[in-house]
DNA sequence: GTCTATAGTTGGATAGAC
DNA sequence: GTCTATCCAACTATAGAC
């Protein structure tokens, strides 16, 4: 009835996909959900999208993966490390907590990515993006502290990114809310470890 | 035509699904594609198991973990901390790469159990067990040097193990080995500044 | 105890009416 | 461009023959 650009509707249909996914996983969307879901006829998916994949790939690229404001604003506090990185953490878990079921369909991406050649560069994506998220931070904390890192940053966003990864699943299988705000801490403090304090500043730690 | 008693009869099928579950993934397991793997018609899968959750359960429960032996056999080799812990690491990777797609299984039972309640313990036993396996690694890595950890043991294994969970999630989607060798030495890197040395030897740190 | 046959669902994809 | 109707495949589960 309603008649729109393919454009608008596509956005419409991934719109859709994603609600089911995130209320239900990513295995559970069909086309005929995302067409019921969306209030249109099965055909319409189809005219849309050439095959699931295509569907799937447009919803996973479409994905915003973590909250990076609360991080980001959290950085505005202070300027002193050790106080920012323990900011940072607390808005970790403050920024985690509503996006539960954001975070869980992304790690149904990266598996699935492992094992469909369709959603191999989403999952890719995913990942650059929350390398470039965690390095972009890492280099505000850096730049406000007037600190570097010992490690280089792009290897240090890789790991930090990996391990909140790593604190997420354990928090989404396990639910103990404070394991995983003593983790992100635990997190904070070992970032802390790879400070490099500004040249005749400071204690040495060496 | 070869009659076997029902335990015998769960355990292949078991077998069976988790030959399937390997190549192709926890989702593409069918009670139909286990009977033809198992090469048994599909009314003996129903008559050994109640429905498919059971099925999937059984499946899960026999999954074995990771190969903590490569890294306990690794500890053979010295007494002193660093080398340990970097031995460790190495072993890590070792143990990691021939075993990717039953890590990759691992964390597909990890979010299918997030959704479904049937597959919830299984998720929660392969977080104990590999909780228990690290913590049994760090106070054997702990006794061999000597030392004792500024965190509590229990902690500090959730924490390993959450960020080794990060390393290799990101690895399975990337497939940098690189990196993943990299991350796991800097993950040693992390538990020797959470080592307590023991009193009266060596170079203090703070 | 094991098998065949089949019921009942659900989903991807397409053809063709409008 | 949109929708209906339909095809075909795959799945879970069960009933009943042997």
């Amino acid at each position: 009835m309603n008649r729109m650009s393919v454009e608008e509707r596509r956005a419409q249909l991934v719109d859709a996909a994603m609600t089911i996914a995130v209320r239900e996983g990513v295995e559970a969307v069909t086309i005929r959900g995302v067409a019921a879901e969306a209030g249109v006829s099965l055909g319409v998916v189809h005219y849309c999208f050439e095959d699931k994949d295509e569907l799937l790939q447009a919803m996973g690229n479409s994905l915003a993966l973590v909250a990076s404001e609360p991080v980001r604003a959290s950085l505005e506090a202070s300027t002193d490390i050790e106080v920012l990185a323990h900011a940072a953490a607390d808005a970790l878990w403050e920024g985690l907590t509503p996006r539960r079921h954001m975070r869980l369909l992304t790690f149904e991406f990266a598996t699935a990515g492992v094992r469909s050649r369709a959603l191999r560069s989403v999952a890719h994506a995913h990942l650059e993006q929350t390398w470039n998220m965690t390095e972009g931070v890492l280099q505000e904390v850096a730049r406000r502290a007037g600190v570097t890192y010992k490690l280089e940053i792009r290897f240090l966003a890789r790991l930090v990114a990996g391990y909140i990864d790593g604190i997420e699943i354990a928090w989404l299988v396990e639910q103990d809310d404070d394991a995983a705000i003593a983790s992100f801490h635990a997190l904070a403090d070992y970032v802390l470890t790879q400070v490099v304090p500004p040249a005749g500043a400071g204690a040495d730690a060496s």
